[in-house]
DNA sequence: CTGTTAGCGCGTTCAG
DNA sequence: CTGAACGCGCTAACAG
């Protein structure tokens, strides 16, 4: 009936006004009850007392937010200590997200197969082990690669490379590739190999070891901005001047470093995009829509900023 | 009776270790909505498509997520863009979060007032223009007094003092102490303030300028890193040496500014610590207990790093 | 002290 | 096509 169809419609429009005008808006909790579903995403990030996030860490969290943010989606914070496992499972079992994001996934990470026997939906932020769970990250394989094969067409032979550690799935996946431009370009006896020191102190105090050795590296890889800062206040220190006498090279995971001078040549490994990226699929996947590829390695982008030079003569 | 009660002691723990065993979690959405709470804070973050968050949320989200997690607490990160009202309003009105911590405020900021009248509880990170609501942040007028005081008794005069926008309370509160300095220490003449310019790119440009200006200052004070690496690449192009020509001054807001080099002396504006008791304070709000002061400003400290001294004769 | 039941506010399904 | 009733999983208030 004619009729009845609009004074349906009149109705549901009346109802609509009147409950926009009352400024109706439904209870989250009730709405994620009946429907099963939370529309909030975690971020399992690993945090000490100390709190002191990662640099990458700031690009992720404001990709995130803005992206998820367009699929109606919350993005919470769940502080993943040493032992993610409880957190993780008391996380699904409450049922508090809709999915988790992995980030800074180690070789033996348990976090993909407790997440899957949890039966809750999850993402990778970086590279997987496993083949068949969705991962978004950066091809560190081409990071470690690129790098050396960069310092190595400038010329220079005895490089030192700082890693991550190879705990990391992305340290594994550059030291891999570190190996494969190692053997390519013949530089096993000559490049220096280190992925035991994390922070700033630790860069520098290496960096001022390794500067007064003889036959000391020509070119130095730092594996972060924290680690390129320590490169960088050893050299100073050193009155060695970059990249006259010896190149430094980093990556580029947060913005802030552009702006640090001198400024540096680096690999960016494009965390706002891969965050973004990372946002986008999790709104899909929650949507039910089909996703085209499960896994997706952005490649690292060279950005020359007058660090790195041919090596002295 | 005894044997009741032995009885109903035993069969409790039998069934809290049958629970724990089957791995029990109850269900937080069904939680919530019984118990009309969600043990979730928000934090209303402004962010544009850059997703650049200022420095000083590296430190603000790592501690607050810390923090929270030890008060059973979660914590969601909310966009709110140019306009927050519709997004708190949805957020208050779905009951999507217990309170709000509002950073960033803005002199004539509408998020108090609505959030008091959406009977949403809420905690400004910083300082509030209106008494009576709980907020914890840094004494923005000590930071503006000190900074001065600090340049003035190392002998400089002619001095560039940049703030963040006016339109922010923190801004709002530099300025007068800045002004009170500038009185105090008859200053009014020769020292020029700019707040207008926020960007490492203004600064950097901003810098250049003033610098070839006749009577250039002997000290800049910038507000924060950014500006601060503005100022210090210009400084370095133009070759003017940091502290023998120029004295360099800045807030220490993200804790990366210390690695930096050359080392510049600052005002820590301790984010982590005021964060974390934003955290505190904010736990013990939803659990109703009661909070000695409402409003909580701590102290900037002066950090000496090498980079102020007497002004060039 | 125990066991039962009525909501919490919404989505969905079922008769009418 | 409309309106009423049920269930989501839990908490709290209520009788027994």
């Amino acid at each position: 009936m004619r009729e009845g169809r609009s004074v349906g419609r009149a109705k549901q429009d009346l109802i609509r006004e009147v409950a926009r005008e009352m400024n109706y808006q439904p209870n989250r909790a009730a709405q994620s009850l009946a429907k099963g579903k939370t529309d909030a995403v975690a971020l399992s990030v690993r945090l000490d007392s100390t709190c002191d996030l990662p640099p990458h860490y700031h690009e992720i969290v404001g990709a995130l937010t803005f992206t998820l943010n367009d699929w109606g989606l919350h993005l919470m914070l769940v502080q993943t200590n040493e032992d993610p496992v409880p957190t993780l499972e008391m996380l699904a079992r409450a049922r508090t997200c809709d999915a988790v994001i992995v980030t800074d996934m180690m070789v033996d990470d348990v976090r993909p197969g407790l997440l899957r026997d949890l039966g809750m939906p999850f993402l990778i932020r970086g590279s997987a082990p496993i083949s068949g769970v969705p991962a978004i990250g950066m091809d560190n394989f081409a990071v470690g690669y690129k790098a050396m094969e960069f310092l190595r067409r400038l010329g220079h032979r005895r490089i030192l490379f700082h890693n991550i550690g190879r705990t990391f799935m992305s340290g594994f996946k550059r030291h891999e590739g570190f190996c494969a431009a190692s053997v390519e370009f013949d530089l096993g006896e000559t490049v220096r190999y280190e992925d035991i020191v994390y922070k700033e102190d630790d860069m520098y105090n290496l960096t001022r070891r390794v500067m007064r050795e003889a036959d000391p590296p020509t070119a130095i890889f730092a594996a972060d901005e924290m680690a390129a800062l320590g490169v960088l206040r050893a050299l100073a220190e050193l009155g060695i001047a970059v990249p006259d006498q010896v190149s430094v090279l980093t990556c580029l995971n947060a913005r802030f470093m552009r702006r640090v001078s001198p400024r540096l040549s680096f690999i960016n490994t494009r965390q706002h995009e891969v965050a973004t990226e990372a946002g986008r699929l999790l709104g899909r996947m929650l949507r039910g829509e089909p996703i085209e590829a499960r896994q997706t390695f952005l490649l690292p982008i060279l950005e020359e900023n007058g660090s790195c030079a041919p090596p002295p003569r």
